[in-house]
RNA sequence: GGUCGCAUAGCUCAGCUGGAUAGAGCACCUGCCUUCUAAGCAGGCGGUCGAAGGUUCGAAUCCUUCUGCGAUCACCA
C-alpha cells in the first residue's frame, strides 16, 4: 500500500509543484484521527515553500481521484491521513489469513551464519536469577534473528576448569565422604555448590584464625592452607595428574547433568557447547603474532600488553608475565576459532553489562589485528537484576536459585488456577503440564518485556501477578481463542467479499500486518521486548474487539466468517510469537 | 577521578528511524458475568518525560552542560 501511495504522490507532487521528491514519510495515523495512513506533509515543505494545510488537501484531493484504495482524507496540520477502503483491508486481511509462515523468513543458505552465545556459567554452583535472564535473553534473540532470516547458532562456553572448581572438589574430598547426588538425592549443580560453600566457610575461618594468629589481612588471605591446597589442585590438574582429573571430570558431570534439568526447565537449548578447559589455551599463538606485528608489547617482566589509550581505552595486559593467559587472551583465541569453525558473519555475546569495558577492549583489539569480521562482533549487554531487599550477588549471599524461582512460579500458578477452578475434566498430570505452562510464562515474560539494557526490579510479588501486561494474560486470550475455534461449527476457511469492516477490526488488521516488521526489528535491536510488548498490544485490541462485538453470535455469516478468521489469526500470531520468546502457549486454561 | 549505561504517572514499564492531545499495567474509585472462558471489558483519577541550554516548522527522542543512581577502570573470570 505504501508503496503505490508513495508512487503516486511522487507523480502528483510532480504534477502539482513540478519538483521531484525522494522520499515520503508515512506513519500510523492517531487513533484520535480519522484515516488508517497519515502523510507527513512538513517533510515536503524543504521541495516546496508554501501552507503544509494547502499542500496536504491539494495531494489528498490527487489521491483520492486516483488512488482507488483512497476513499476520503482530512488534512490537520501538516498531517494528511487518508482513509483507506474497507475492500482494501478485507483483501490484504485475506491475504494474511492465508499465509502460514506468519513473517517468518526462511535463511538463505548463501549468507554467513549468526552465533548467540548466552548462559556460560561456572561448574562450581548452580544457576540463579541473574543465569535465568541471560538465558532467556540469549535463546530468544537466536531465536528471532533465525524467524528474521539467518541461520543461527547457539552455543555457551562452560567455564569448566580454574581454582572455583578445584576449591569444590577440595572441599568434596575433605568433608564428602564419598556423597554423590544419587546418594544424596541432590541434584549434581547443588551438590557441588554445597561444597563450593563449605570450603568457602573453612577458609574464612582459616583467614580469621591467621589474623589472631598476628598476620595482615592480606597476608591470612593468601597464606590459608585451605586456598594453598586448592592452588597446588590446580597446578597438578595443568599438569594431568590422573586422580585430580578423574575426580573433576566426575564432579563437572555431576553439575552438567544439573544444568542439563534446568536448560530443560526453561526450555533452552545449544547447538553446540564450547569448553574453557579446551580453550585456556588458545590465543596465545595470536599474542606472539601480534607481538610481532607491534599490536602488542612486552614489559621487562615478559608480560605482554596493548595500549589503547589513543582510542580512549588503557592500556591491558593480553598475557601474564609467566606467559599463562588472562581472560582477556582466551576471548581472542575463542573469537578466532568460532570464525574457523563455522562459517560466520556475525558473532553475538550474551553477558552482563558489568563486561561492558571487557568486550569493548576484546572488539578492539581483534580489530587491531586485522580480523575483517571484527567489526560484526555484537556484545548483547543487559542490565542486572536487582531484588528489592538489595544487589544480587553470590558473595552476599542473597542469589535466588534458578530451579526454587521457577518451582515457585508454577506453585503460584497452580494456587491461582485451582482457586479460579476451570479446569474440570483435566487430568491431574495433564494439569500439571499446563501449571508449569503458566507459571514459566509469567516468569519468562516478566524478564522479556524489559528493554535488556535496563536493570531489572525483581519483585517476586509483581511477577507472579497474572493480570495486565503478563505472560498469562497474554495466554489466556489465546486459550479463549482456541475455545472459540472448538465451537465453531462452520467452515470459516473461506475468503469474506464486501462487509463493513468495525473501527476496531481495521486496528486489528493493521496491526496483524506489522508482525513481520516486528520480527526485523527485534533482530536487529537485539530485543524481545519489542516483540513481547507488540503481542501485548494486539491482545489488548483483540480483547476490547471480542468484548464489544459478539463472533460466534454473530448474525451476518460473514461479519461471523470474518470475526473467527481474525480470532484465529491473532491466536496464531501469539503463538509464533511466543514461541519466539520461548513460551508455551496453553489450548485451555 | 576517567569511561560506559540508566532517569517517562505513587509503583513496574512501553514509546521503532525526531511528528499531532506522551501510552499500558499495578494501586485507588465507578460500572459490566442467564449470552463465544470475568486470569476479562468500559470509564475515572494520576505526567512541567531528572534539570538547564541548544538544533529544528516540530524534541521524551538528536547535541552540550549539570544532578542522581548503577557498572567498570585486576597478571579474577
Amino acid at each position: 500500500m505504501q508503496n503505490s501511495l508513495e508512487k503516486a504522490l511522487k507523480k502528483g507532487f510532480k504534477e502539482i509543484y513540478g519538483a521531484t521528491i525522494d522520499a515520503v514519510e508515512f506513519q500510523a495515523t492517531k487513533k484520535d484521527f480519522e484515516g488508517d495512513i497519515t502523510v507527513v506533509i512538513f517533510a515536503f515543505l524543504r521541495y516546496v515553500k508554501g501552507n503544509p494545510v494547502e499542500i496536504g488537501t491539494k495531494l489528498g484531493e490527487y489521491l483520492k481521484a486516483n488512488v482507488s484504495e483512497v476513499t476520503d482524507f482530512n488534512v490537520v496540520k501538516g498531517f494528511l491521513n487518508l482513509v483507506i477502503s474497507d475492500d482494501f483491508f478485507l483483501n490484504s486481511f485475506n491475504e494474511i489469513f492465508t499465509t502460514t509462515n506468519y513473517g517468518f523468513v526462511l535463511p538463505n543458505p548463501a549468507e554467513k551464519a549468526v552465533m548467540v552465545e548466552y548462559s556460560s556459567p561456572n561448574t562450581n554452583k548452580p544457576l540463579h536469577l541473574g543465569h535465568i535472564r541471560n538465558n532467556l535473553l540469549g535463546y530468544s534473540v537466536a531465536e528471532i534473528i533465525k524467524a528474521s532470516g539467518k541461520k543461527v547458532y547457539k552455543t555457551q562456553i562452560i567455564n569448566d576448569r580454574g581454582i572455583h572448581i578445584c576449591k569444590s572438589m577440595l572441599a568434596w574430598q575433605r568433608f564428602g565422604h564419598g556423597e554423590t547426588p544419587e546418594s544424596t538425592g541432590l541434584k549434581g549443580d547443588k551438590l557441588v555448590g554445597n561444597y563450593y560453600v563449605a570450603f568457602d566457610k573453612l577458609y574464612k575461618e582459616e583467614i580469621s584464625r591467621l589474623i589472631s594468629e598476628g598476620k595482615t589481612e592480606e597476608e591470612a588471605k593468601k597464606q590459608a592452607p585451605i586456598l594453598l591446597e586448592a592452588q597446588e589442585m590446580l597446578l597438578k590438574w595443568e599438569a594431568g595428574d590422573g586422580e585430580v582429573v578423574s575426580l573433576w571430570k566426575t564432579m563437572n558431570n555431576w553439575v552438567y547433568a544439573g544444568f542439563e534439568q534446568t536448560y530443560k526447565a526453561l526450555g533452552v537449548n545449544f547447538d553446540k557447547n564450547y569448553y574453557e578447559s579446551n580453550t585456556y589455551l588458545l590465543g596465545k599463538d595470536v599474542v606472539a603474532d601480534g607481538l610481532k606485528k607491534g599490536v602488542f608489547y612486552s614489559k621487562e617482566d615478559g608480560s605482554v600488553w596493548i595500549d589503547l589509550t589513543a582510542d580512549g581505552l588503557d592500556e591491558k595486559i593480553v598475557l601474564r608475565a609467566d606467559g599463562t593467559a588472562v581472560y582477556m587472551t582466551q576471548d581472542i583465541g575463542t573469537a578466532i576459532e568460532r570464525f574457523n569453525d563455522f562459517n560466520l558473519g556475525e558473532l553475538i555475546y550474551t553477558v552482563g553489562n558489568e563486561q561492558d569495558y571487557h568486550f569493548k577492549v576484546l572488539f578492539l583489539i581483534l580489530e587491531k589485528l586485522g580480523f575483517v569480521w571484527a567489526k560484526n562482533l555484537y556484545h548483547l549487554s543487559y542490565g542486572m537484576v536487582d531484588l528489592p531487599s538489595g544487589k544480587m550477588k553470590s558473595r552476599e549471599g542473597t542469589v535466588v536459585d534458578a530451579d526454587d524461582l521457577m518451582q515457585e512460579m508454577v506453585d503460584t500458578a497452580r494456587n491461582i488456577s485451582q482457586e479460579l477452578g476451570k479446569l474440570e475434566g483435566y487430568s491431574k498430570s495433564e494439569k500439571e503440564v499446563l501449571y508449569k505452562i503458566i507459571g514459566m510464562g509469567a516468569l519468562k515474560y516478566y524478564i522479556l518485556k524489559v528493554d535488556p539494557k535496563k536493570r531489572i526490579l525483581f519483585d517476586p510479588e509483581e511477577a507472579v501477578d497474572f493480570n495486565g501486561n503478563t505472560g498469562p494474560f497474554i495466554q489466556y486470550t489465546y486459550a479463549r481463542i482456541q475455545s472459540i475455534l472448538r465451537k465453531a461449527d462452520f467452515d470459516y476457511s473461506k475468503v469474506i467479499k464486501v462487509i463493513t469492516l468495525h473501527e476496531k477490526e481495521r486496528e486489528l488488521i493493521k496491526q496483524l500486518q506489522q508482525f513481520p516488521e516486528i520480527i526485523q526489528n527485534s533482530a536487529k535491536n537485539h530485543s524481545p521486548a519489542l516483540l513481547a510488548n507488540y503481542t501485548y498490544d494486539l491482545v489488548k485490541e483483540y480483547n476490547s474487539l471480542y468484548q464489544s462485538l459478539p463472533i460466534l453470535g454473530c448474525e451476518n455469516e460473514n461479519e461471523k466468517i470474518l470475526r473467527t478468521q481474525l480470532s484465529a489469526k491473532v491466536g496464531e500470531i501469539i503463538k509464533a510469537a511466543f514461541n519466539l520468546l520461548g513460551i508455551e502457549v496453553p489450548e485451555r486454561m
